[in-house]
This record gives C-alpha cells, structure tokens and sequence, in this order.
DNA sequence: GTCTATAGCCCGATAGAC
DNA sequence: GTCTATCGGGCTATAGAC
C-alpha cells in the first residue's frame, strides 16, 4: 500500500464508501469503516477529502456524471424512440449485473440524507433525456398522448422496480436474460 | 404531557421516529431528536422501548401490517383481476397524499440498514397477493402469459414509481387526479 | 411511572512523528 | 505525503430524584 497513485487511491476510498454508503447508510458509516475497507489510512483520506461530507458529495457527482457518460455512449448512432429508449433500458440492466453497487447507489442512495437541497436523480440530464424521446415518440404517433412526464415516470417504473428488486436478490436471473420481456412489456404500457 | 395514555406516546414516539428515519435514515437520528420531535422524555421512551433498534424493528412491523390491513380492506368485495390489481393502485395514490410518511417508509427505508436479514417488503403479504392476481388473471387469459413474478414486479413498477416521484415531490398533481391514467397504463403493461 | 443528569463509548477531525 | 495517537463532542443507555 505504499508510493501508490494517489488517483488511485482517491479511487479505492470512493469504491469502498459507496459499497458501504449503500449498505447502511451516510451516517451509518464512520471514517474508521471506510479505513478499514479500503486500506487508506484516515490521515490519507482527510488530506484527499476536506472532510465526510465533502467526500460524500464527491462521490456523488462522480457517479452521477459516470452513468451519464455511459447512458450517452449507449445512445450514439441510436435514432428510433424505442431504440432510444431500449438502450436505457439495457444499461441499467447490464449495470445491475456488471456494477451493482453503482446501480444500487443511484436507485437507493438517499442524497437528502447529507446533501439537503440536492437535485433529485429524476431531474438529472439522463432523465431529462428520456422525457426528451417520450416527446419525439408522442409526435410521432407512437407513444400514447397524455401527460408526457407521467409516460416517461411509467416506463423507467417498469425498468427500475426489477432492477430494485434484482439488487435485492429477489430476482434470481441476471436481467440481461431477461431484457426483451422486460423491454416489451415497458413499450407496452406506453406504445399509442 | 403528564399522565397522558402511554400507548399514545408510545404512537407519538413511533410516529416522530418514523417520520425522521425516513428524512435521514436510522443512523441519522438520535435519541434525543426522537425525544424533541416527539414531546416524550428520554428515560420514558427506553421505558417503552428496550432500546433504540426494539424501537425501529416494531415501527417496522407495525408500519408493514397497518399497511396489509388497508389493502384487505380495499380488496373486500373485489373479484376481478383488473379490480384487484386496481386496488392496490388506489392504496398507493391514496395513502401517498393521506400519510406520506407512511408510504415513503414502505418506499424508502432501508430495513436491512438496522435489521439485517430482514423479510423484502416484496415478501410481505401484499405483495404475495398480487403475484397470485397475476397467476389468476393469466390462466383467465387477460394478462400476457410468461414469467409471472416479473410481470406482477412490472405492474407495480408503474404504480410505485409515480409515488415515488411524488413523495419527492417532482410530480405536482395529486396522485389520485391521476390514477385513471396511470392504472391503465399498468394494465396495458401486463394485459395479453 | 416519568424526568433529568450523567456515565461510558465511539465518532469526526487533527497534530505531530516519520 | 502518510500514518498513528489523541482530542473534543455527541451519542446510547442508565441511575436516581420526584
């Protein structure tokens, strides 16, 4: 552990908080759990991050602009409403599988907890985007008319609540499996 | 505050806790935010309660029957599939608006934060009945035949995310102006 | 029975050795 | 730069006055 990266190490802190974040919460987790976890010693910790609260936020811009990233490479060269919306949709099913503790963070971490006055996820630009494709898909006849943003909330329920419960361990198939059904079924309750 | 019915402070306590977990999880509030929020003394509240975690297990298990007990009670009388299902959407909208609280600590709280092992609020009988409407409505050949446990978490995926969202208050009708729409948008997602 | 005062513990944060 | 030893503060839980 020793003349390592510091980058490197900024990294391992931020992977173990949010394992443990995710586990028990923000005040649930001392700065002695997070030393134990990922070997960083609590003077290290304190020189990379102010302090708890600082790191928490931290943490939570860097996983917010990591999903978005992703979201965008996902949707490049995708045109179709239901293509653009299918990759959503496969994303947050091969990250359930692929990184689950970055997938349960962004369903389950409740932000408030430490960060009053933080912007709901739901506002964040990936969610925007999807009201965005709901509103193409409404124009061109082929998303039922009604309230747009109620539509969009619908769809992303049914991609989000399995991938709630596939975190829980209460579905026992990895979700990639199972992508088409569930895509299906998502365009269904919203197709015109 | 003196020689009032200690089961209603012992309601008073439960429901100033439940209304802080979920503001800021268990670990979040202390003791002595409980006695402020709630009028009651500290020495009375270990008297009611053994400890702190005795405290948060029977708001636990008091918050998951009170809610079995409303959904019951909307099912009397109620045969068809689509009316079943109907109710629980009903119960949502309506006890998100009525006791949010209550139903943002069936959205929200982290159980296994403070009770590890805990059951999954999908385990609980509510949530088993739905599975068997589902079972029923598809051998009655009205809703799509496949894997019927994803299809009941579909249903409820686009009735709890609306609540969701609405707890956090980035919808800004009531939930029940709504429920026609949102229903039949979950109906569609399932119906063959 | 109920409250107040406090004991004992562990936390976040720091200071100083290396 | 990094670690370890330690401080003040606030927590859970209790003991004793009323």
């Amino acid at each position: 552990m020793r003349k390592i990266d510091p980058d490197e190490k900024k990294k391992r802190v931020l992977d173990a908080a949010r394992r443990l974040f995710v586990k028990r919460g923000y005040f649930g987790v001392s700065i002695p759990d997070i030393v134990e976890a990922s070997g960083v010693s609590t003077g290290a910790i304190y020189r990379y991050f102010s302090n708890k609260e600082t790191m928490a936020r931290h943490l939570h811009q860097q996983t917010l602009s990591d999903f978005q990233q992703l979201f965008e490479r996902r949707l490049a060269g995708k045109t179709g409403t239901y293509e653009r919306l299918r990759a959503f949709a496969d994303l947050v099913f091969d990250l359930t599988e692929s990184d689950p503790d970055m997938m349960e963070y962004l369903l389950f971490m409740r932000h408030g907890e430490f960060m009053p006055g933080a912007v709901p996820l739901c506002f964040t630009e990936p969610f925007q985007l999807i009201r965005e494709f709901v509103e193409e898909g409404v124009r061109a006849g082929e998303i039922k008319e009604g309230d747009n943003f109620l539509t969009a909330v619908c769809y992303t329920g049914v991609i989000l609540r399995p991938a709630d419960l596939r975190l829980r361990c209460v579905l026992e198939r990895p979700l990639p499996e199972v992508a088409d059904d569930l895509a299906n079924i998502a365009w269904a309750a919203i197709q015109a």
